[in-house]
Parts: C-alpha cells; structure tokens; sequence
DNA sequence: GCAAATATATACCAATCGGTATATTTAATA
DNA sequence: TATTAAATATACCGATTGGTATATATTTGC
C-alpha cells in the first residue's frame, strides 16, 4: 500500500462517521481537514471533490456494517438465525460501537433522495441489494420447508428492513433502548410467525 | 392577520417544502429568498435568523400531516379502521400531494438528531405524542374488546410508526409504489393480528 | 388624507464555502 | 546517497454563507 493509498484511507475512516452525522451538505471541507489534521492541498490530492470524499465514505460505512452482518450470518446455521441477525447487529451498531450516526443507509438515503443523485445510487443498491440477500435466504428457508411456502420472499424482506430501518430511527431518536427492545420483539415475533 | 403574520405564514408555507426535501444544512437564505421572491430584510424583518424559519417550517410540515390524519381517523368507527388510516393518508403524501420530500418526521430526525437539538426536541416530541395517541387507541380497543387484553399499547405503537417511517424510507428510495404496497399489507395484516 | 408605525428592500459585512496553483517536503528508486 | 517522482502544505481565488444597519415603501390608526 503506497502512502496516497494510505492517507487515501485514513482520510475515508476519519471523516465517515462524520458524513455519517452532519450528512453530505453539512460536512464542510473544514470539518475534514480537522478530523485528519490534514491540509485541503492533502485531501485534494487524493479527492477529487467532497463528492468523491462522501461516496467513499458512505461506501466504508456500508461495507463497515455489512460484513459485520456476513460475518455474524455464517455463524447461525438456521435461516431464522441468520435472519435474526440484524436484530442483534444493528442493536450494536445503534450504541455507536459500529456506525457513529446510526445506520449509514438510512442516513443516507434520506440526506441524498432529493439532493444528491450519485449517493442516492448508492444507497438504492445498496437497499436493493440488502432486500435481495435477504428475498434468497427466505428462498432458501422455503427450499428447506423452514419457512411455510405461503410467504413472499420480497415481502418478507421488505418488512424486516422497514422494521429496522424504522426502529433505528425511533429509538435513536428517542435514545431509549427499551424502544428498540420492544419494536425488535415485534421483529423477532413476525420472523418466528413464518415457519 | 395583519401584513406581517401574512408574510411570516407565506414564507413558512413556501419554505417548508424546501426545507423537508433538503435539511437544515442543505437550505440555504438564498433558497428562501428564492423561493418567496423577498429579500433578506423581508425575511429577517419576520424572523431573527435561519432557525426560527427552520422551526417555524417543521411545525407547518407536521400540522399539515397531523390534522390530515386526525380528520381522517374521525371518519373511522371501529379502533383497527383508525389504526389503518395510516396506510392510506402515507400513501397519498408519500406521492407529493401532502408533503413533498417525504415524512417530515423521518426527515428532520435523521437531519438533526446529531447536528441541531432544538429541532431535534420538536421532533422527540412529535413521535412521543403520536406514540401515545397509538398507545391510546389501542388501549381503547382493548377497552372494548377489539383488540385482545394480551398486547402491550407501546409496542404496538411503536412497531406501527417504525413500519410506516421504514417503508416510506424504502420506497421514496427505490420509487417503487410497490414495495410501499407490500409493506403496508404486511402492516395490516399485523394491526388484524392484533384481535 | 396625514402621520406614525410597521414592513420591506438595498447595500453591505466578516466568515466560510469548495476549489486550485504553486511551493515545499517527503517517499520511492536507481 | 543522489535524483526523481509523488505527496503534502501554503497561500490564494471567487462565490456564497448567515446576518445587519439603514434607507425606502407600505400599512395602519386617527
């Protein structure tokens, strides 16, 4: 790794959780500079513009939560388990041990759906693709007769993502985690409901 | 209403959108004057700077929403009809003709609940209040034997508002009216659950 | 209709915005 | 270690930021 690559990404780890807060329009070139104590000649060296900075940052902060998610997954054997998954992950990024700012997703898409085109392609994919890896597990679950064939694998998707998308949304709003515990519960009921 | 509350409610109305689609950051004075056709004085002449308009613009958004859906409900009769109003009324003001850029709710606390506390508080209490409207409807239906003695108000309430604010995030997202649909029938059937 | 009060427009402010040309330093290579 | 290439810092750019003092219209009450 040649020293651009490496203040390349020293810059992207200091300042995603930034963008991940203040989102796009409120980080400012300034805030960057403070958070690498580097200077706009570095960042401009290896940027191009704040875009360039804020799609890789929104692209470390997704990659940052969604491994965690694989990594989890491989570990539970059954389907339910490995739905059930997001409900502990994202209780542990949702205390800012994971993602500072909540879920980088969510951020994002609401920050960018009206304003900022590219990022707002990102998080599309990214959804997208969340919804699908989901829709094939679900698949999967009904292939191994876990999951009662009556179930839409996109609906099924769909709704967990809102659960918890929602969730977050709600409980780090409010800051109380017996929120997230209760609208988790509901989570947890519906993913057992499908058998 | 003299000249001055008239002037204040038109920047307010005119405003509001702008600052629903792009957050506190992303709404700049020239936004406001731009889309009023006053100029700065006019502005600052009815409000003392860029935070009372912001405020003011939050409590316009959500009145516009929340009287929309109290005129509804009062149309309903049964609790479980109430509940399901909100299917419908998101429905229509996630196409635009509510409220356009979305859930002002979703919106403002994604944008301020790192970055602006004032806000941020208006938003706290929006969803506290409309929790425990949920959580007494429900307890209402419990009272009359509509929904079973078993289920805990608060968790309903606040698995209903997570759904909703979720889906309304995925589908402005990927601008499928579809994936709306799938969501909210997954809601409905959740709120018949509840018998 | 006239005067006083109010509301709006003009012109300006310092600070900050994102971005760049160039000088200087640091790292890679021979 | 000397030379070259790459990376970082400095100093600057015009434009825009939120905000204000003051002048000019426009209402309002008599």
């Amino acid at each position: 790794m040649t020293k651009a690559e490496k203040t390349r990404k020293f810059i992207v780890e200091k300042t995603a959780p930034i963008f991940n807060m203040k989102g796009y329009a409120g980080t400012s070139l300034n805030d960057i500079t403070a958070a690498t104590g580097l200077t706009k000649g570095s960042i401009y060296g290896n940027f191009a513009n704040k875009d360039e900075v804020a799609l890789a940052a929104f692209d470390y902060n997704l990659k940052n939560v969604s491994s965690r998610i694989e990594a989890e997954m491989n570990r539970q054997a059954s389907i339910k388990d490995k739905l059930l998954v997001y409900i502990d992950i994202y209780q542990k990024f949702m205390d800012g041990s994971v993602s500072e700012g909540g879920c980088p997703v969510l951020n994002t898409a609401i920050d960018a759906d009206d304003t900022h085109p590219e990022l707002r392609g990102r998080v599309l994919k990214a959804v997208l693709d969340w919804k699908n890896k989901i829709a094939k597990l679900v698949e999967a679950g009904i292939a191994k007769k876990e999951i009662n064939i009556v179930h839409n694998p996109e609906q099924i998707a769909l709704t967990i993502i809102a659960m918890v998308e929602g969730g977050i949304m709600i409980s780090r709003l409010t800051a109380k985690p017996a929120h997230w515990n209760l609208i988790m519960d509901s989570l947890k009921k519906y993913i057992n409901s499908l058998s």
